[in-house]
DNA sequence: TACCAGGCAACTT
DNA sequence: AAGTTGCATGGT
């Protein structure tokens, strides 16, 4: 499959700290979801994909008009224009909300270098195997069935220290059904429902909200973030509430350019 | 050696 | 309701 490069950039994705499961490979990515794994690359004005499946087309968000969006923030102050121009690659996936419900669990307090290793070591231990490259063997994110038959010992063996204890109660008391019929939910209710979880709290609801359930209008702030909003808005106090009034109404999107360019440039 | 990393739960006032 | 503290672990 071939799509032409509009606000699409591999790298800037990759790096935009919303996937922990692209690997560089060759001149592209390999990447895993949706119970697939894929090498991905670009060439010329394109990207390739070894894959028909169409869910791809919505794992990229490719009916959302991102060009739109950069103009509204790129107009509005001169921080958001530098940001925006620095990360107009950036597209916000369509992840599955289970995956990302216990990624982001596991994201509190750690580093992005660490959350990506325990979640490698979480698939190659627990999920299934899907395929391999140059003798390198890919595997699944597990399924809430394969998670419940960890226990807390097997999820701090992955990596993911205090939190083991949050994870094997997570898996243990929620069903894949509740996961998927939050969808249902309006935003309030659905960060209500999250916010009930053990390990989780506001900004990882909000990161949830984001990447898992598409929800654009909340505003994850994490150390980074925190960074910019002092920084580039001279914003201490209350930023939750001021950066959900200023950054709407895509207050999730303009988040991924802030967090990415706060912290790659 | 302290401090930090896509913060949170539990506890105190 | 608001503020403080401990927390697994690897990197710097």
């Amino acid at each position: 499959m071939k799509i032409v490069k509009r606000n699409f950039d591999l790298k800037q994705i990759a790096e935009s700290g919303q996937a922990f499961r692209w690997h560089t490979f060759k001149e592209g990515y390999i990447l895993i979801a949706h119970h697939e794994c894929i090498y991905i690359r670009e060439e010329d004005d394109s990207i390739i994909i070894d894959s028909d499946s169409e869910h791809w087309l919505n794992y990229f968000d490719l009916n959302r008009d991102y060009q739109k969006i950069i103009d509204h923030y790129a107009n509005k102050d001169d921080y958001l224009k530098k940001a925006t121009d620095f990360g107009s690659g950036i597209r916000v996936l369509r992840q599955d909300p289970f995956e990302m419900i216990i990624t982001f669990i596991i994201s509190a307090n750690n580093n992005i270098k660490r959350i990506t290793e325990s979640i490698k070591q979480l698939s190659s231990r627990y999920g299934s195997y899907l395929r391999s490259f140059d003798g390198v063997d890919y595997y699944d994110f597990p399924t809430i069935e394969q998670f419940k038959k960890l226990t807390i010992e097997d999820f701090r063996n992955c990596g993911v220290g205090y939190r083991d204890k949050y994870l094997y109660e997570l898996v243990q008391t929620i069903s894949i059904e509740d996961v998927y019929d939050w969808q249902a939910l309006d935003d309030l209710e659905l960060k209500a429902a999250l916010l009930r979880l053990k390990g989780v709290g506001e900004k990882v609801a909000n990161c949830i909200l984001l990447f898992g359930y598409h929800r654009v209008e909340g505003f994850p702030i994490d150390t980074w973030i925190k960074k910019v909003l002092l920084e580039a808005y001279g914003v201490e106090n209350n930023q939750q509430a001021f950066a959900e009034d200023y950054f709407k109404p895509y207050g999730g999107i303009a988040q991924q350019y802030l967090f990415y360019y706060g912290r790659l440039k």
